[in-house]
DNA sequence: GCCGTTTTCGGCCCGACTGTTTTCAGTCG
């Protein structure tokens, strides 16, 4: 089988890591590891084009050289040349370049001077008092370093943007509290809303700096301290989630919320513009010379490079700088844009909440209408509905309707996708309803083949109206089944029918890049809650985070429309 | 290793913080 980009990218990304503590010529090192971004992130299957390896060059920061590697690479999963490296390194070096505070000359050194091969090998070096003793390393950076490479060995994670944001709320309202505070930003990852977070970057305007500095590190939640100066401080709170502090005066503002939005990719891409212009873009401003031409805002940061100013979440460097130059940006879709919500379920299954009280607090939510979308019998953990139940809760349905003129309770359920491909409800029962949901729960390990031909048949089925987390990912848990998303898409468009945006946080599925293949192909897409309690509404806003990453705008997104409109949108999927 | 309106060489993003030095290298984002 074909190897995947992000197969692809890892290679490119280990051969990174030996030529670093090899402390090869560091541009070189940077162009593996550009290469490795760029292919990593690339939307396309690299594997589509793997006879034609001179078309690779076509791709930024690939060259004549890179492009045979990747040809390599997708043929035999690994290449020639990191075969070599793997030869004449010990295996285990790489990890220590994960740990903080250890980079290629420190791991080169530890591992020439002390033996030490891994982390594990350097926490005991550590604790046995030999680190200390080596040139250029002192008691303190042998406390240091063990307390690294034990909290590496104790935990590698990365963070739910929904756990990131909650962190994110509390910290910014202490913060905002402070009349040092002029302005504050929580940037990076977590303003381009990525599906998870590995830190937090929080930015704050003032002219005060050493006050802002005193506030952060009295938060209640700080559990260490890991490095402050006069305009930044860096803490872990007692989540174990890392905090980076910067303060810059007002007049940045703009500028740093730039720098520290990143992503890197885009940050980089960006200063080679200005370059070309003749200018430099740092956290404080554009200069021309040593004349400071923008940065209190981001727009005229951006405006200096005849940009328009890019919403977060574009940030990737996959083609937002293009469009920005070409004043052809996307709107983007907001969350106010959503008129209703298309999965929901109740205690009719194994929600925790009951029909009316799922409504109400819809309308709290400011939804217009939603569908109930509980689980169907095949799910017997979930107390799936059989034929007779979901007849009975369709009743039920129409009376709640008559009496609750407020909202619009649309029926439905969030059908089984059998293994056959076939649905686990009988026609006669679907036909009654406004919408079925569709999903895979069970043999998330057939063959891609098989896989694939399943859903296609189930999004045959004349009643079949969204395609609910396409992927089956569970972040941190699960990785997608095996399926081939752009037979699934192009399946879609031929159907006229949907796919979802599951917008639960540990789903996140379909995640940004499958949302712009669909978005491409012209299929509409469904941000949805997967509610099961009265509070799952508060997640549509992730799901959005990553429709907007997807670039997708309101008309991409099906329950966006009205109900009359949705209604006739939905009846052309239902036979 | 990539790239090119300075095009086949000579550049390649840039500043802050720390510890161990005794003026700076290493690391990080």
């Amino acid at each position: 089988m074909a190897a995947t980009n992000a197969t692809v990218g890892a290679v490119f990304d280990e051969i990174a890591d030996w030529l670093e503590l090899d402390q090869a010529n560091p541009f070189r090192i940077r162009a593996y590891r550009n290469a490795a971004r760029t292919v990593a992130a690339w939307p396309k299957p690299l594997a589509d084009a793997a006879q034609d390896t001179e078309a690779f060059t076509d791709l930024p920061g690939i060259g004549k050289d890179l492009a045979e590697k990747i040809g390599e690479i997708l043929r035999t999963g690994s290449c020639g040349q990191l075969r070599s490296l793997r030869r004449t390194h010990p295996r285990g070096l790489r990890e220590l370049l994960r740990i903080p505070g250890v980079g290629p000359r420190r791991a080169e050194r530890l591992f020439r001077e002390a033996g030490v091969t891994t982390a594990r090998r350097l926490a005991d070096a550590a604790r046995a008092g030999r680190i200390r003793a080596l040139r250029g390393f002192g008691a303190r950076s042998e406390s240091d370093l063990l307390q690294a490479a034990e909290a590496w060995l104790a935990s590698d994670r990365r963070w739910r943007v929904s756990e990131a944001a909650q962190q994110a709320d509390a910290l910014s309202r202490h913060l905002l509290a402070s009349q040092d505070v002029a302005e504050l930003c929580v940037a990076g990852s977590y303003r381009r809303q990525r599906d998870t977070v590995g830190d937090l970057d929080v930015l704050v305007a003032s002219r005060r700096a050493a006050g802002v500095n005193r506030v952060f590190l009295d938060y209640p939640d700080v559990s260490r301290v890991l490095a402050q100066g006069p305009t930044r401080a860096s803490v872990v709170l007692k989540s174990g989630m890392q905090v980076d502090l910067r303060v810059v005066k007002p007049e940045s503002f703009g500028a740093a919320m730039v720098y520290f939005t990143g992503s890197k990719a885009h940050n980089l891409a960006l200063r080679r513009l200005a370059q070309k212009r003749g200018l430099k873009i740092n956290e404080y401003g554009v200069y021309r010379g040593t004349r400071r031409v923008a940065g209190e805002t981001e727009a005229s940061v951006y405006a200096t490079l005849d940009l328009s100013c890019m919403p977060p979440e574009l940030r990737e460097n996959r083609g937002e700088l293009e469009a920005a130059a070409a004043h052809r940006l996307p709107t983007l879709i907001e969350l106010r844009d959503l008129h209703g919500d298309l999965h929901v379920h109740t205690d009719a299954s194994d929600g925790h909440a009951s029909l009316a009280e799922m409504a109400a607090a819809a309308r709290r939510a400011g939804l217009d209408y939603i569908a109930i979308t509980d689980h169907s019998r095949h799910l017997a953990v979930a107390h799936g509905l059989d034929a007779d139940a979901l007849a009975r809760q369709i009743d039920a349905i129409d009376r709640f309707n008559a009496g609750h003129p407020g909202i619009a309770v649309l029926k439905g359920i969030e059908v089984d996708i059998l293994e056959n491909g076939e649905l686990d409800l009988p026609l006669s029962v679907l036909r009654r309803l406004d919408l079925v949901v569709g999903a895979v729960h069970s043999q998330l390990r057939l063959s891609r083949t098989r896989q694939t031909e399943r859903i296609l048949r189930a999004m045959d089925h004349p009643c079949f109206s969204v395609l609910a987390h396409p992927t089956g990912r569970l972040i941190g848990e699960r990785d997608a089944y095996d399926v081939d998303l752009d037979r699934l898409v192009r399946h879609a468009r031929e159907r006229s029918c949907f796919l979802e945006i599951n917008a639960q946080p540990d789903r996140l599925d379909l995640d940004d890049t499958g949302c712009r293949t669909a978005m491409e192909a012209g299929v509409r897409l469904a941000v949805s809650s997967d509610s099961h309690d009265v509070h799952g509404f508060g997640n549509l806003r992730f799901g959005i985070g990553q429709a907007r990453r997807g670039w997708l705008e309101a008309k991409d997104v099906v329950n966006t429309l009205p109900l009359r409109q949705l209604k006739e949108a939905l009846a052309k999927t239902m036979g």
